[in-house]
DNA sequence: TTAGATTGTGTCTGTGTAACGCAATGATGA
DNA sequence: TCATCATTGCGTTACACAGACACAATCTAA
C-alpha cells in the first residue's frame, strides 16, 4: 500500500502552477458520511507519512464557484459523482493547518515547494459534507493518500487527525444532526431499497438516541414520502421486513417544509 | 453629507498594505438586523459615487481568526461593541463583485489602487449576521461610505443594492428564519425591557405571518424564559402591558434545545 | 362618562406524541 | 416436525399541545 508513486499530474499541476491557478488562502475540506452495520461512518485518507487521518481536500480554481470546487475535490479525490453535498462551516483560526504537512506530502515524491508557494500559507477553509449510499460505493485511490478507509464517529473521537479536522468532523456532525428534518439523509445514505429498521436504526445512530419502533413508523409513512414495495428482505434470521424506496417529489417538497415532529 | 474626507487611516493603510496585511481573496460582510416600529429592519450603507447601498464588510488580518475578524469590522465601521454576531453563509461566486466599486471608492479621496493590489482580485466573501437593539444603537459614522440608514426588509427588495449584496440579505433573512429556534432574536433585537405584544410582533415580522396573541403568550410563558416585571409599559392608548425581561440562564439553556414549536 | 382598542386570562377541541399490547412471521434447534 | 424466540406489522389509550375563540379588565381620547 505504501509505494513511492511518482508525482500524479493534479499535484504536479498545483506545485508548478499552484499560484497561478488557485485562489490564495481558501481550501475545501469534505466530510463524507456513509451508513453501514447500523453505524454512521466517515470516509478518512491516512495521510501516509504523519500517519494521522485527514478529510478528503483541495483548492478553488481562480474562476471558479466555490460549490463548484468542493464537487470537482470530491471527484478528483474520490472517484465520487452525483453525490449530495452541502456546505456547512467555515473554518478560519490563523493557526489551523500545519504546513509542514504539504510538505511531508511533496517530499513522498522527491519534490519540493517553493517558498513563496501559496500553499505554504494560512488557508481558511470551507467545510461541506456529503451523503452517500454506502453499499453502492467503490473508491478509486485517492492520488495523493493512497490509503483510505471507513471509521465509525465514535471510533474517529479516539484516532489521530490532522489540522483542525477533528473539529470539522465534529461540526459537522452537530450540522448533520441540527438540519436532520431539513436533509436528505435517507434518500442519499441509504440504498435504494431499505427497511423501515433500517431507517429507524439511521434516525438512530444520527440522533444518538433510541426510538419507538411503532411510533416511528407511523410518523415516517404520515408524510407521505414513503412507497411500500411487494417484497421483503429475506434472509434475516426473524421476520422480513417489507422494502420501501422515497417518492422523490414528494420527499423534496416535504423536506422543504422540514420533516416536522420532535426527533 | 457629501463632502470629500481626506483619505481615512484605516483605508490608506489597506491601500498601501493591504497586500501585506490582509489575507487575499477573502471578505467577510455583515448583515445587520434591527427591530423598530414593528419592523425587521437592516443596516445598510450608501457607496455615495455609485448610489448603490452596500452592506458593511472588510477584510482579514494575516494572523487573526476569521471570527475575530467580523467583530473587528463590524466595531471598526460602525462603532458597535458587544454584539451577536453569528456566520451564516459564504459566498464564492466568481463575479460576485464588481472590482470597479472599489476603484471608485478610492478615487472619492484622489487615491489610486495599484494593479497588483489583492482588492482588485476575486473575493470569497464570508456572511454573518448581526443582531442589535435598536433603541440602544448610536452608529458613529462609518470611514468609508459616510451615508448609512434603516431600511425595512421589505424596502430593501427595491433598492439598488452593490454586488452581490442583495443575495446576501436575502440568504441571511433565510437563515435566521430557519434557525429562529435557535437564536437569540429576542434578547438581542429588543430592549432589555419589553412587553409581550412586542415581542409577538418581533417573532410576527420575522415569520412573515400572524400569529394568536393568546396562544403565543402561553407558550412564550410556557418555555420559562421570562421574568414578568410589576411594571407596565404606560403612556400607550390602550391598557398597559406588563413588562417582561430575560431570564438569561434559562434563555441559553432553551436555546441549546431549541425553542420547540411549530412557528 | 363613554367609546374603542388593546391586554390579561380561561376554555374547548382536534391533532400528534408517547407508551404499550398483541398477533404474525421466519429461522433455529430440540 | 414443532416449539422457541427475536423481530416485524398493526392497533389502542392517555396525555400534552396547538389552534380557535370568549370575556372581563384596563387605559386614553373625545
Amino acid at each position: 500500500m505504501s509505494k513511492t508513486p511518482a508525482l500524479p499530474a493534479s499535484l504536479k499541476q498545483f506545485l508548478v502552477k499552484g499560484n497561478e491557478l488557485f485562489l490564495p488562502g481558501i481550501s475545501i475540506d469534505c466530510v463524507i458520511f456513509g451508513f453501514h452495520e447500523n453505524t454512521l461512518k466517515l470516509l478518512l485518507l491516512d495521510s501516509a507519512k504523519s500517519n494521522k487521518w485527514t478529510l478528503p481536500g483541495g483548492f478553488v480554481l481562480k474562476s471558479e464557484d466555490i460549490n463548484d470546487a468542493a464537487y470537482r475535490v470530491l471527484l478528483e479525490r474520490t472517484g465520487l459523482n452525483d453525490i449530495y453535498l452541502k456546505q456547512f462551516d467555515v473554518f478560519g483560526q490563523p493557526n489551523r493547518t500545519d504546513a509542514s504537512v504539504h510538505k511531508t506530502t511533496f517530499e513522498q515524491y522527491g519534490s519540493k515547494i517553493p517558498k513563496d508557494h501559496c500553499m505554504i500559507q494560512r488557508f481558511v477553509s470551507v467545510g461541506y459534507f456529503a451523503l452517500i449510499d454506502y453499499t453502492n460505493f467503490s473508491i478509486q485511490n485517492d492520488p495523493i493518500n493512497s490509503v483510505y478507509d471507513w471509521k465509525g464517529i465514535e471510533q474517529v473521537k479516539h484516532l489521530p487527525i490532522e489540522h483542525d479536522h477533528g473539529a470539522i468532523i465534529q461540526k459537522a456532525l452537530e450540522s448533520l444532526r441540527t438540519q436532520l428534518a431539513y436533509l436528505p439523509i435517507g434518500k442519499n445514505l441509504l440504498p435504494k431499497k431499505f427497511t423501515m429498521p433500517e431507517l429507524q436504526k439511521l434516525y438512530e445512530t444520527i440522533l444518538n438516541k433510541p426510538l419507538d419502533r411503532r411510533n416511528f413508523q407511523r410518523k415516517m409513512l404520515g408524510f407521505g414520502i414513503l412507497n411500500k414495495l411487494n417484497e421483503a428482505r429475506k434472509g434475516g434470521a426473524h421476520k422480513s421486513p417489507f422494502l420501501y424506496t422515497f417518492n422523490d417529489k414528494k420527499y423534496q417538497k416535504a423536506l422543504k417544509e422540514g420533516l416536522y415532529g420532535s426527533w
